[in-house]
DNA sequence: TGCCCGATTAACT
DNA sequence: GTTAATCGGGCAA
C-alpha cells in the first residue's frame, strides 16, 4: 500500500475549493473509527449558504480562526455536522464532510448507529458524526492531532462536480464534490452524458 | 422575548 | 412524495 500522509497546516490554508476535491479519498479516522471520505462540500464567508456569511457568533467562532481545525455544529437540533476550517485565519472557509465510506471499527458504528448495512452507517453528514462519534465536544480540535488522525489519498481521484444539497442560498454553486462510482454518496451526482 | 427556520434523517403514505 | 423530531441562531418587535 501506497504511504499516505498527512496534510500539512499549509494544505488547509488553501483556497476552499482546493482542498475540497482533494479530501476525496482521505481516510480519517476518529479514535480508530472510521473509512474512506467520499463527498465533500465548500463553504466560504462570502457564501451567503455559508454559516460565517452574516460574521463571528459563538457557534461558528472556529470557522473564523485558523486553518486544520474542526468546526462542529448542531443541524435541526437533532445531528452533528464536521467540517474542516481552510484558507488563513479570518477567511471563515470550511469544508463540510458529507459521506464516508466505512472501513474501520465497523462493528463500534454499526452499535453506535443501531443498524446493519454498511452502505447507511456514514453516507450522510448527521450519519457519518453519529457513526464516528464526532459531537460538540470535537468542535476546535486540531486534525492533526488524536482522537483525530487524517490521511491523504496516495493519487488524486476521480471527482464528481455537483450544486451543494440541503441549502436555500446560492443553490448553483457547483461547490459539491464526490468519489466517482461511490455506492457511500449520501445522493448520487447527475452525471454528464 | 417570541418567532421562524435550518449545511438532516427516518418513518411514514 | 410528505412530515415529525427538536433546538439554537438570527432577527423583528
Amino acid at each position: 500500500m501506497a504511504p499516505a500522509r498527512s496534510p500539512s497546516r499549509k494544505f488547509f490554508a488553501q483556497s476552499v475549493h482546493m482542498v475540497a476535491p482533494r479530501l476525496i479519498g482521505a481516510t480519517l479516522l476518529v479514535d480508530g473509527v472510521g473509512g474512506r471520505i467520499v463527498e465533500v462540500e465548500a463553504y466560504h464567508h462570502l457564501d451567503p449558504a455559508a454559516h460565517s456569511y452574516r460574521g463571528p457568533t459563538p457557534r461558528n467562532a472556529v470557522m473564523f480562526g485558523p486553518p486544520g481545525f474542526a468546526y462542529v455544529y448542531r443541524s435541526y437540533g437533532i445531528h452533528w455536522c464536521v467540517n474542516f476550517v481552510c484558507e488563513p485565519a479570518g477567511s471563515a472557509s470550511a469544508v463540510l464532510i458529507r459521506a464516508i465510506e466505512p472501513t474501520d471499527g465497523l462493528d463500534i458504528m454499526r452499535r453506535r448507529r443501531r443498524l446493519t448495512d454498511e452502505r447507511l452507517l456514514c453516507s450522510g453528514p448527521g450519519r457519518l458524526c453519529e457513526a464516528m462519534g464526532i459531537t460538540v465536544a470535537h468542535n476546535g480540535l486540531a486534525l492533526d492531532e488524536p482522537p483525530f488522525c487524517l490521511r491523504l489519498a496516495p493519487r488524486m481521484a476521480d471527482i464528481l462536480v455537483g450544486p451543494r444539497i440541503g441549502i436555500t442560498k446560492a443553490v448553483d454553486e457547483p461547490w459539491r464534490y464526490g468519489l466517482k462510482g461511490s455506492k457511500f454518496l449520501s445522493k448520487p451526482f447527475k452525471e454528464a452524458r
